[in-house]
RNA sequence: CGGGGCGUAGCGCAGCCUGGCUAGCGCGUCUGGUUUGGGUCCAGAAGGUCGCCGGUUCGAAUCCGGCCGCCCCGACCA
């Protein structure tokens, strides 16, 4: 993409709404804007950002056997009655009446919606298990939306639904899920722990908050440190296989947000492994048995082995996609901007033409592009016209993982700058090698290139 | 929803307390020149219903009342 028909505004100076650094930098990047309280417009930059993300929660729900839907953002008022919660929801849920009068609302969840869908179709024991999800925006009316999109009232979210015969039915599934998660927030570049989280009136174990750790955190948390070495992705996954013993790993170690924190239990612990942080919620697991297919609720049945009707037993499981983008700058930012993990940025490479105009430069920088293109390489071509240090600026603002500079001082003699945002790490070398590192589908980057750029869509 | 703060040009702000010429400044934008490896410098220009409605007054950005919006702290949540 040339920057010079891009739609990329950026900001020099801070807007005054925004505290906290990562819708700074989102409001600086050109990224979002506000329309309202909490709710927001996504800008070309943040949308291909928000894609990515989606893209690989997506891969790891497809992974772990979860069945992409697509629901509604507007449910009929009818579905929540049955479940007797539009009337225990509060304020929290917008309601809306349709032009028949008809009370409807926009979702903020949606348990209710797909029992129904899953009540109507499924009769039999051999319907089950089944992993349904899907990625919609939802609405909550929060009473002060803040933190930009971390805490919008408008959100895109991932939720999964399970349906199991059985209580250890019901555990695999969210085992898969558990699992899912950890593998989704390592490949973002996110450190992202489970912790256990209140269960409510269904009481057990079985429900996780997972929270990655940024000085900004909304929480303390706490946790042992070695839960911070262990690393999903050097793992190999069987979803098919008994999934206990990996999920009994990650939860072998002390973790805990201050609400369920046990300081005595904490305190236990050497001091060296004692690690006391600031977390943001990224995910959330939850089993409720059946609290939403039971006959009190929803309804669900199919026919058991015995010929007896069953109510499935529950779980859900949501990711707050929108959410992430806030919190993996959280977690990936420094003084200048933004410093995105090569799997979630916007695009791979920001080429820099320090001197448009410039016949050397335009051409070894037009031939980089159009190499780089078609590598399949995801780049942005800066060729304004611009002073040098505005177009270092914006680049270490947006954060792309690697800065391709070409100025005159090389151009002549075919050399470049290839600048590493995460690291500032800089070195000269022939446009050639700098290729080479880029696309050569052996380097690691190459490799990690060939797997982003599938199933991507342009954006 | 309780407490606090703020709405003046695209962005950041001053002016308001103590009403008074054509409402300012910086950044950005446009034009010309200059400069050219980290947000150059000079000159010129465009751009504002001073959040909205009402009141007080000869006169309101400024004082008073109401409303709307946004932000922060708290309680609440992905």
């Amino acid at each position: 993409m040339r920057l010079t028909r891009y739609f990329l505004p950026t900001l020099k100076e801070t807007p005054a709404e925004a505290q906290i650094v990562s819708h700074r930098l989102m409001l600086r990047a050109g990224m979002v804007r506000l329309e309202a309280a909490g709710i927001y417009s996504w800008l070309p930059l943040g949308l291909r950002v928000l894609r990515r993300i989606e893209q690989i929660v997506r891969e790891e729900q497809d992974a772990a056997g979860a069945l992409e839907l697509l629901m509604p953002t507007i449910q009929p008022a009818e579905l929540w009655r049955e479940s007797g919660r539009y009337d225990d929801y509060g304020k929290e849920m917008l309601r809306i009446k349709d032009r028949h009068e008809r009370d409807m609302l926009y979702g903020p969840t949606n348990e209710e919606m797909v029992s129904a869908i899953f009540r109507n179709f499924a009769k039999s024991y051999r319907d089950l298990p089944k992993l349904l999800y899907h990625i919609q925006w939802k609405f909550r009316d929060e009473v002060r939306p803040r933190f930009g999109v971390m805490r919008g009232r408008e959100f895109l979210m991932k939720d999964s639904y399970s349906f199991d015969l059985d209580y250890a039915g019901a555990r695999a599934s969210y085992n898969r899920m558990f699992i899912a998660y950890l593998r989704t927030f390592a490949r973002m570049g996110l450190k992202a722990i489970p912790m256990v989280a209140d269960t409510g009136p269904i009481g057990g174990d079985l429900s996780h908050e997972f929270i990655i750790l940024a000085e900004t955190g909304e929480s303390a948390v706490y946790c042992d440190r070695g839960l911070t070495d262990f690393d999903i992705l050097g793992e190999s996954v069987d979803y098919e296989a008994n999934l206990q013993p990996l999920v009994d790993k990650w939860t072998s170690l002390y973790a805990a947000t201050d609400e369920k924190h046990d300081a005595a239990a904490f305190a236990a612990l050497p001091a060296e492994r004692r690690m006391e942080a600031r977390g943001i919620e990224v995910g959330h697991v939850f089993y409720f048995g059946t609290k939403y297919s039971g006959p009190e609720a929803m309804n669900v049945t199919v026919t058991g082995h015995d010929g007896k009707l069953v109510h499935p037993e529950m779980g859900s499981y949501g990711i707050g996609v929108s959410r992430l983008v806030g919190a993996i700058i959280e977690a990936h930012h420094d003084q200048a901007g933004i410093r995105w993990p090569a799997a979630v940025a916007p695009f791979q490479v920001g080429l820099v033409n320090l001197k448009v105009g410039d016949a050397a430069c335009d051409a070894l920088a037009g031939d980089l592009y159009a190499k780089l293109a078609a590598a399949g390489c995801d780049t942005l071509y800066d060729d304004r016209d611009e002073r040098a240090g505005v177009k270092f600026a914006d680049m270490d603002l947006i954060g792309l993982p690697w800065q391709l500079v070409v100025g005159p001082r090389g151009a002549k003699t075919g050399m470049v700058e290839l600048k590493n945002r995460a690291s500032g790490a800089r070195e000269e070398l022939t446009a050639e090698a700098a290729l080479n590192k880029l696309v050569d589908p052996t380097s690691q980057l190459g490799g990690l290139l060939q797997e982003l750029g599938k199933g991507l869509s342009p954006g």
